[in-house]
DNA sequence: TAAACTGTACTACTGATATAGCACAGTATT
DNA sequence: AATACTGTGCTATATCAGTAGTACAGTTTA
C-alpha cells in the first residue's frame, strides 16, 4: 500500500495516492469491504497533509471505489470490482489505446491534452454566440 | 474570419481562436500563402489583448499550420492542409470518437479528462516507485 | 534612412487548482 | 457519557495557466 509520493512529477499527490488505491484493489491487495487506513494515520505514513488524503478518498468515493462513512472508516466498496471499476476500467482501456496511438503517431502529450481539453469544452459550452 | 470570443465558456480565447483559424483553412476561406491578419489590428477587432492573439499564432506555428515571419507578418502555412493539419484532424477525429463512447457510456466530462491527465501523466513520469 | 507596419520578449495581474492548517461532526468502544 | 478514533468543512497559501500591458526587434515601403 505505502509509496512514495511524487510531489515534483508534475502529478498531483491525490491523484497518485487515486492510483495506488485502484491498483491495490486490482491486485487483491485490497479485497471488496476491506477498511482503508485512516486519512490522518495514511497521511503520516506518506509524509503529506491528511487534506490531501481526504481529496484522494473523496474522488475515489465519487467514483464508486470506496465507501466512506462518516466517524466509522473508509471501506472497499463492495462491488468495487464488479460495476463502477469495471466500467472506468474499460474506459480508462479505451483511453489509453487512444493515446498509445496519438504518441505513436508522433502527437506530443501537450497536443493530446490540447485536444482533449478542446474536444470536451465542445461539448460542455452552454450555447452559441449571443449576437 | 470575426467571431465572437467567450471568456466565459472556460475555454482559453487563444484556443478559440486557434480552432476558428484552422475552420477558416479547412474552409477555404483562408488559402495557403496567404496572409493573416495582423496580430494588433485581430485583436483590436476581437477585443482582446493582442497577446493572446500572438499566443494563438504561435501555437498554430508550432503546429504548422501557419508561418510567422517577423515584421512581415503571419502566413498560411503551404502545405497546411497537407501534412500537419491533416494529421492533426485525425488526431482530432480519433480523439472526439474515444469522447464520444465514453460520453455515451456513463462517463462524464470530469472524468474523461482525469483519465486522459492519469494516461499522460503515467507516460511521462520518470520511474517507478523506489520501495 | 525614416516611418509605419509586422511579430517578439518581458513583466504583471487574475483566476483556478493543489496543498496545508485548523476546527467541527459522526461513530465506536469503554 | 466520555474518550479516542473516524471523516467533513472552512480558510489560507503556493503554484500555474491565461490574459493583459508595455517595450523591443525585424521588414517593408516611400
Amino acid at each position: 500500500m505505502l509509496f512514495r509520493p511524487n510531489p515534483s512529477s508534475g502529478v498531483p499527490i491525490y491523484l497518485q495516492l487515486m492510483e495506488q488505491v485502484k491498483h491495490n484493489i486490482e491486485t487483491g491487495a485490497l479485497r471488496p469491504g476491506e477498511q482503508l487506513p485512516g486519512i490522518r494515520p495514511l497521511a503520516e505514513e506518506l509524509v503529506i497533509n491528511p487534506n490531501t488524503v481526504a481529496k484522494a478518498y473523496r474522488e475515489l468515493e465519487h467514483e464508486g471505489v470506496i465507501e466512506l462513512r462518516h466517524g466509522a472508516g473508509a471501506f472497499v466498496s463492495a462491488n468495487a470490482r464488479k460495476e463502477q471499476t469495471e466500467k472506468l476500467r474499460a474506459a480508462q482501456a479505451m483511453v489509453a489505446a487512444t493515446v498509445e496511438k496519438l504518441q505513436a503517431r508522433g502527437i506530443t502529450g501537450q497536443e493530446i491534452r490540447r485536444l482533449f481539453e478542446a474536444e470536451l469544452t465542445k461539448s460542455s459550452v452552454t450555447g452559441g454566440h449571443s449576437d
